[in-house]
DNA sequence: CCTTTTAAGTTTGTGTCACAAACTATACCC
DNA sequence: GGGTATAGTTTGTGACACAAACTTAAAAGG
């Protein structure tokens, strides 16, 4: 029995900036690629291949369209994503406060 | 302005849960090697290099005494790593409670 | 129009790091 | 004293985060 089990996937710090911002966005609602490289502070490379991470583990979709300088690529936080952070959090939250009995 | 400050040395989930553990001990207690082992479930090798690692920030104590299988190796929090702990858990609550305006 | 600049993504190279397997050293048991 | 168990250390490797360099294409501007 494993003493935890925090999503690798959302636990790199660069993903769970990403997760959070996506996740206090309102259901239905996108944010743009460059946009969520401003808020998260991360560089185009790296924003790409977490997206990447992310989208491949079901937590994010993203849209792309158009090419060149008019590419718009649009993300948003799947339901599968919000509850992975959410069980993020709670995973946390219970190993943070555990005050392990003394051996 | 960076937006968060999460702490890379306690953000590994290994030292993460040695962190918790020594935390958990009341301050003048210690652990030994191997139960710290047993309960934080890390191999020896990956505890030994965790904790030169917390030892380097100035997190954790540890005491060494004897020689080859009478050696004895006590693991404790300093002031530092428990007020680093605090840190970090306050920092993530932060992190993950923000609810970002929309832009 | 042709060139320059700007914007949006993508690819690639590199250094760091977590992990476990292999190793060393010493005591205990028969 | 040979074998086994215990405690800790060293080492090799694969994954990964990061940013610099590159590609593509549209506007700007002369």
């Amino acid at each position: 029995m494993p003493l935890d089990d925090l999503d690798p996937v959302i636990h790199a710090v660069a993903r769970l900036r990403i997760m959070v911002v996506l996740n206090a966005l309102t259901p239905g609602d996108e944010i743009s690629f460059p946009r969520l490289g401003e808020v998260t502070d991360l560089t185009a490379g790296n924003l790409l291949t977490h997206l990447r991470r992310l989208a491949e583990a079901g937590y994010v979709a993203v849209e792309k369209s158009g090419q060149g300088s008019m590419s718009r690529t649009l993300v948003a936080a799947t339901d599968e994503g919000r509850r992975a952070l959410a069980h993020y959090r709670a995973t946390l939250d219970r190993l943070l406060a555990t005050p392990e009995p003394s051996p």
